[in-house]
DNA sequence: CGCTCTAGTCTTGTATACAAGATCAGACCT
DNA sequence: AGGTCTGATCTTGTATACAAGACTAGAGCG
């Protein structure tokens, strides 16, 4: 049976990847074919999507693909380096031993799959390493806007964990975020998570640039 | 003409102001009748409202509104106290003139209203002014994820400034905010500004906890 | 040759009809 | 009497029908 989250989370899937270009209309017609239902349940979809910033409902005119531009992306992983940075505060000053207990074991899987080299996997345990320092802050609000923003920034860090060797470094970085969390250091702390996260924005900041895939990052109108 | 938008707004509006009690279900059909229109619209605003973290939908059985309770307030104030602070902090570094003066019109507008003695007109020149200091961080995501919490967040705050005389205080924290931001002393301003929205979590701690309103702060359920 | 106005078509937005799971009440059984 | 099963009713979820604004193409005019 297909869930109504379901058809939201494979859209939002779509629109994140970047299968629709910018300011490509999403048809609703063709969408409910695609997917086999009828426009209702993609009309809710997309209002969904509307309100958390991945579409832009034109009234009448139909919805497109948010599609940030650098600049956007930027300020995005900003405001995450800066989250997550909160997080690691708060964990450094409220871990649990249950907390303490998962931590370890999330890194130890990050380890294996780094030693092994397989980036891949090495990703997607760094997505739970973060997730458990986000559990171990206590904040179930601080949590869900983590976890919301991720998964925006998902491809983008994908993208550039990929380059040279981030596997390697990353590690090294989550070990001594940990350290600082165990020794309840929330500064250090605080700005170790922060840098770890802002390299990744600066580091695909550069990719892009060289790239040079991006002709109109001061375009955005108010 | 109704735009699709007031009906969310209007229904946003009433769950925020707390119209429907914890755990009551929005019923749509009676919604409908409310609100002069058909169910679809309804449940559009629902989804979006779902999304934006204000409704729970549980399949099958109906929305319900979602009432942030002690320690739920408590955190998303920890979260706007922090991306507060970060815009004050990208503000100190990237104001421009027309920030410069867009900041000083409001600062005045503050003062004439806390000098006039009205909490409510400071109140809406005090959001103002927060919004001017976003806009001043030149990163329009911070903006729009500081737009989304304030509304949250807007009843709990306009609630306790009207406790004691927070308004004569408010100004002043204002007044030293701006100095560090037009010093250039990013750090400083940051952490003004950060203190002073957490005192208003604080404040309202206080409130909550003296009105012992609040028997199942622990119910919250994974 | 290009611009504008207009009719036609297409898409979105809303209402309604229908399907299916959830709630509730009453009867039945233990 | 209490609990449980079952059917009636109600509510949500989906599909479809219809209304109304937006785009398009083509004719008419400058």
């Amino acid at each position: 049976m297909v869930q109504r989250s379901q058809l939201r989370d494979a859209l939002e899937e779509e629109i994140v990847n970047g299968v629709f270009g910018k300011g490509v209309r999403l048809d609703e017609q063709e969408l409910a074919r695609r997917y086999g239902t009828s426009r209702t349940p993609i009309r809710e979809a997309l209002m969904q999507l509307s309100a958390a910033g991945l579409v832009e409902m034109r009234p009448r005119r139909g919805a497109v693909a948010v599609v940030p531009d650098a600049q956007r992306l930027m300020e995005m992983f900003e405001v995450a380096a800066e989250m997550e940075g909160m997080a690691a505060r708060l964990a450094a000053r409220r871990w649990t031993e249950a907390d303490n207990k998962q931590l370890l074991a999330v890194h130890a899987a990050c380890r294996r799959k780094a030693e092994a080299g397989d980036a891949d996997a090495y990703y997607y345990e760094n997505e739970v390493f973060h997730e458990a320092i986000a559990a171990a802050s206590h904040s179930g609000f601080l949590q869900e806007q983590l976890t919301a923003l991720r998964r925006r920034l998902k491809p983008y860090r994908r993208l550039q964990l990929r380059t040279h060797n981030r596997v390697g470094a990353s590690f090294a970085e989550h070990d001594a975020i940990l350290a600082a969390i165990f020794a309840h250091d929330a500064e250090e702390a605080e700005r170790l998570l922060r840098d770890h996260v802002l390299v990744q924005g600066d580091r695909f900041a550069d990719l892009v640039a060289s790239l040079a895939e991006l002709p109109a990052a001061a375009v955005r109108k108010a």
